[in-house]
DNA sequence: TCTTTCAAACATCAATCATGTGGGATACGT
DNA sequence: ACGTATCCCACATGATTGATGTTTGAAAGA
């Protein structure tokens, strides 16, 4: 699909506006008008904007994250690379719980087909991980799923559920994502009930391995999860800032940074 | 796809004989040698027959039910109608859990956008109930994903998991499906962890309704889930024998069937 | 070795989707 | 209430995808 840029540059001309009106987003992208509007509507149900007559107005208006599709756009590359990093730190035959967030669903992707036992923490990436892999009977890959209420429009899996779905389990290893990440502050969040679901992935794990974007090093958000010594492993592209690089290794967790190049 | 109809046939056609070779396929199905194989290599994923060359050897020998996606389309406008009577008899702010199989998905659609809690046995119908029903802002159905593992081709979630998720929940209704029905012989599934899962979903729920085609009426599975008399309501066709209907009525069972015409 | 069968590559057709255009309906400002 | 700008509903058009068939070189089996 061609839109996907479309969409993402009206979103962000709409957020650095506040609001916008239909006939500027024409000029701007070069679609018609109705084209613009349809863009809107889409929009508009993905929570991203609000409709007003002659325009929008942006919902994202500080640092909310941008709705899951927008995001999962976003760095693609660089997240395969970290995911396929991951993947290769993952021994066959272990059991691995993967975080919600489009990092992580890459993570559950590059497993795909692996023999590992595999517990997502996100209707997306069980989705990826459930049957269409091909070969319905030579499946190796085992899948669980935890209970629990997917948050709308991440499918996150949270709540009482979820978490005792993770208590009565113990894994190998935990692949978490996040929103923030560094030695000072630790593994931060947006959302409070996905803090608890990671805190309690963390707990029944052996072992636990942050895959995140090199942007996100340095950064806090509201949720506070685990401190960086909890961590074991850090995956991240070239990206992150080289001193917060350097202070997670001095934490005692081992860095492991893949090339933005092939 | 018009490709559905091609499958079928070719499915019966070698559970039939056996096995049969590829020209053959060809000439029953008026299609050419290219698509018969292509067809054979989708069945075979499906786990409905075994490859040769040459031809195929069907894997259904006996009375294995056949794969999800070829149960799915048959019979869709009456098992679309059991549902929709299905969901009648459920009122708004309801908790329901729906159990897993191909009526049960149907019910499944059949809540979507009710005011409803609902809690699906099967991936297909979580999917069914995630997000894209549309307004991501407005969502009005709570939706509860249970723990466990999904039991491959079914997406049907089974398990220590699954069963640990209905017994922390109460609900007012459980919609269940099954593999045969009778006042004699109660509620049977082909599954033993389908079965398990059913028993516990009916023990958490204060109303039982069973939903199912009336070709189910009379049959008998390999294993028990509960005695007729556990059922506070069918919903089923009108392809239902008489006497079976009359039987579960006189248990005491309230007896609906959907007529076959609009 | 030779024949049959297979699968990759290309061509074709239909279906679907994205987009644009016109016209009637609708909402907002005055 | 009126007028105008805006919106949405159809329908038309171009692009993309998916299903099917044909050809051809490779591979499996006799």
């Amino acid at each position: 699909m061609g839109n996907t840029e479309r969409l993402r540059r009206i979103t962000d001309a709409v957020r650095r506006a506040g609001s916008l009106g239909v006939a500027d987003l024409a000029a701007l992208t070069g679609a018609s008008e109705m084209t613009v509007r349809r863009d809107l509507e889409v929009l508009a149900e993905q929570g991203v904007l609000e409709r007003y007559r002659g325009g929008a107005r942006s919902l994202l208006l500080r640092g909310d994250e941008p709705p899951f599709a927008l995001r999962a756009q976003e760095g693609l590359e660089a997240k395969r690379r970290i995911a396929a990093e991951v993947a290769a730190l993952i021994a066959d035959g272990e059991s691995v719980v993967v975080d919600s967030g489009t990092t992580c669903l890459e993570v559950a992707r590059a497993l795909r087909g692996r023999r590992v036992t595999v517990m997502p923490l996100s209707l997306h990436a069980v989705n990826a991980l459930a049957e269409p892999s091909g070969h319905a009977a030579g499946t190796v890959t085992a899948l669980l799923v935890p209970g629990g209420r997917p948050r709308p429009g991440e499918g996150a899996l949270t709540g009482p559920l979820t978490r005792a779905s993770l208590e009565a389990l113990r894994f190998d290893t935990a692949v978490v994502g996040c929103c923030g990440l560094g030695a000072a502050q630790g593994l931060t969040a947006y959302d409070l009930d996905d803090a608890d679901v990671k805190r309690t992935a963390i707990a029944s794990a052996r072992r636990v391995i942050a895959a995140t974007e090199g942007a996100k090093l340095g950064r806090t958000a509201l949720a506070f999860v685990a401190p960086a010594a909890a961590l074991h492993a850090v995956v991240t592209d070239a990206s992150a800032p080289a001193d917060e690089l350097a202070a997670l290794s001095a934490a005692g967790v081992t860095v492991r940074t893949v090339g933005t190049r092939p």
